[in-house]
DNA sequence: CTTGCTCCTCTAGTCGCTAGAGGAATTAGG
DNA sequence: CCTAATTCCTCTAGCGACTAGAGGAGCAAG
């Protein structure tokens, strides 16, 4: 859907607008997320409104943590309106399971650093909780089940 | 300390009983966070107690999502026990804040993507509010305020 | 002796960017 | 018109923390 690319935006101007960076954008464009735009005479990429839509899109998924793949699929949906959104609903579902799987996993995560930094007796390393618990996995009651993933959330 | 290095675990051993992987190790060695063992005849890593009781340090530090540099940190500290906590002890406590900081991200991302799935209607892309949602940032409540850092927990 | 496992080193790839070099084009001011 | 500042261009390399695979050597069991 970049028919009607005017090309009225430079690159830094819809990354001002939707913050992202400039190099996002070019990056976005190389691995075919982000149609390549007209460019100039003099060279320079002339984004249209569809362009700056898309971006907004692709931002918030990011910003919600999807990955660039789901992202890819989800676009594909978007640009054909009469598809099933079953896809889109499972890409969803999947991402709510695996964030709700990580808080899990940060929650027990938190409550034995909590008890590791309220057992410190500001002494000296020898009687350290924070060391001896790191060293001695029986010390701890977080008896892991897998944890979270690597990604984050996009700030 | 690798002092009394025996050399008695090959590093298939050490990964089994500690579940670091193979490759890992040799990357922890590669980076200076685990001393290089001495070899067997053939060239073979040959590991002692000392060694399994590092990497058990590193792989539950890892497993509360310490960073690289800070478990380097927390391993110098742990092989000077006369030292004073404050810097484990700083440590511990900024992972900590770092950790709940991220529960809360995802704690709100969480309650986003649950209104997207719930408000599906399991037709088509149309009138899909998985796809509206995105393609609209000012649908939804959560108006960004910086979320998590990249870095994960180690599964 | 052969099979099959483990181990070795080395390079390259993952993900989603980010940083920097080195240069061209555009814009603002004088 | 000239200059300076800013923005843009392409390209390569780097981040963290691994992971995967090639291509070969060692080693234990049958």
């Amino acid at each position: 859907m970049t028919s009607e690319n005017e090309g009225r935006f430079s690159i830094g101007e819809v990354a001002r607008a939707s913050g992202v960076k400039v190099p996002t954008i070019r990056y976005y464009e190389e691995i075919g997320l982000l149609p390549a735009p007209p460019r100039t005479e003099g060279g320079r990429r002339a984004y249209g409104e569809s362009d700056r839509h898309r971006l907004a899109f692709i931002r918030h998924a990011r910003e919600l943590g999807f990955e660039i793949e789901a992202i890819r699929t989800l676009l594909q949906l978007q640009d054909r309106p009469e598809q099933s959104c079953a896809v889109a609903d499972a890409i969803a579902r999947d991402h709510l399971a695996e964030v709700e799987r990580r808080i899990a996993s940060l929650t027990a995560l938190k409550a034995e650093l909590a008890r590791m930094v309220e057992g410190c007796s500001h002494g000296h390393v020898g009687e350290c909780r924070v060391i001896e618990i790191l060293a001695d996995h029986n010390e701890c009651r977080h008896h892991h089940h897998g944890a979270a993933a690597p990604a984050g959330v996009g700030g």
